[in-house]
DNA sequence: ACTCCCAACCTATACCCATTAGGCATCTAC
DNA sequence: GTAGATGCCTAATGGGTATAGGTTGGGAGT
């Protein structure tokens, strides 16, 4: 058995491809390092510490995720835009679960200033391109998108929907539709007429 | 020092206020034997395991989130009522931050069948109250409240809305204007012309 | 009062984890 | 050839979870 050598991106790699297997909780540097078949203090060789290896993940995650994205609102504005971009989220958390995880955490710097996060914001003001919400409001509007679809996600993840009927496939285009009225429709501020 | 018999309510109690000083993963059986000052292995006379533990506070939790909303939407309609609710939330995740982080998991057996769940289910549904939602459709209007509100604090919390401008403070009371909004005239079905 | 049983604490142990320190082998540059 | 750097290893430390077995004190029964 040919060991290949040990990288710092393969290392990551394993780690990103245990969470979605296991789960973001079992990724250890003792199980990734038995994945890798190696002893776990070999990694210290390829990243700092446990917690720069999750940041890795996240990083390959926000990769991946932006990705997605952009290619969900490729060509598409307003309602169309939307969906794909909802569509793109819950379909990263259910395909990379632990990957989806790994971005519920803080994340470190390297995470904030990689070129993924600079991406999602770019790829989030997009979605906000075809409606009529004001610029000043944009952020509102992210904020308001990230939480809602994030929560959605992550209360469906801890079955916070399985007590109640019906499935959450139907909530959740309900509260696309929903986020699409509201996009549509800004609320002014209260007190501002227009 | 008088060392005071143990009980599993003080146990969790014990874990409980670990959580919100230390954070919930700080919470271990090692961590809270030593705040009790007895060895780890007494506290299996107790909890079952560091599992039951953690539902233990999460039960704990429940509890006073339902309290607290009661409170809050206590005589109360529509916006004044929504306003307590998601207010009510908020304060909480602010004030019990471990207790708060103890329910983003999945819930165990002796959570979802306890009285404070069941208390959460009705005054989920006393906050839809003032508002003009079909019946059928109260289960989608909860589950977008709760993915909203929960989501909104948990990407607060890690620092999500840390890297823009202006103030959560700010985009929370858009937030909560909008799910107004919403409840206030529910979208319809997508081909029912009601 | 005495005895027995049970509960609640203890210590010891096994196994898991993260991390550091030091060793060894290989590769590269001088 | 030699020295240094790199990447792996083992050993060790200190933390965690959970089980097994021991001790003590309290309560109940005779």
């Amino acid at each position: 058995m040919e060991r290949v050598p040990l990288t710092s991106a393969a290392v990551v790699a394993a780690a990103a491809g245990l969470a979605d297997e296991a789960g973001f909780e079992a990724v250890t540097l003792s199980a990734v390092a038995r994945r890798l078949k190696v002893q776990a203090p070999s990694l210290y060789s390829h990243v700092k510490d446990r917690e720069a290896l999750l940041d890795g993940v996240a990083a390959l995650a926000l990769a991946d995720l932006s990705q997605r994205i952009a290619t969900a609102i490729a060509g598409r504005a307003g309602r169309d835009a939307l969906d794909g971009f909802a569509t793109a989220h819950r379909e990263f958390a259910r395909e990379a679960p632990g990957r989806w995880q790994s971005l519920q955490r803080r994340a470190g710097d390297t995470v904030v200033r990689s070129d993924a996060a600079r991406r999602i914001v770019v790829l989030n003001k997009a979605v906000l391109r075809g409606y009529p919400i004001p610029e000043d409001q944009h952020v509102h509007a992210v904020r308001l998108l990230g939480a809602t679809i994030n929560g959605y996600l992550a209360l469906e993840r801890i079955g916070g929907f399985d007590h109640s009927h019906p499935s959450p496939d139907v909530s959740w285009r309900k509260t696309v539709q929903a986020l699409d009225v509201l996009l549509t429709a800004w609320p002014a501020d209260p007190g501002d007429p227009s």
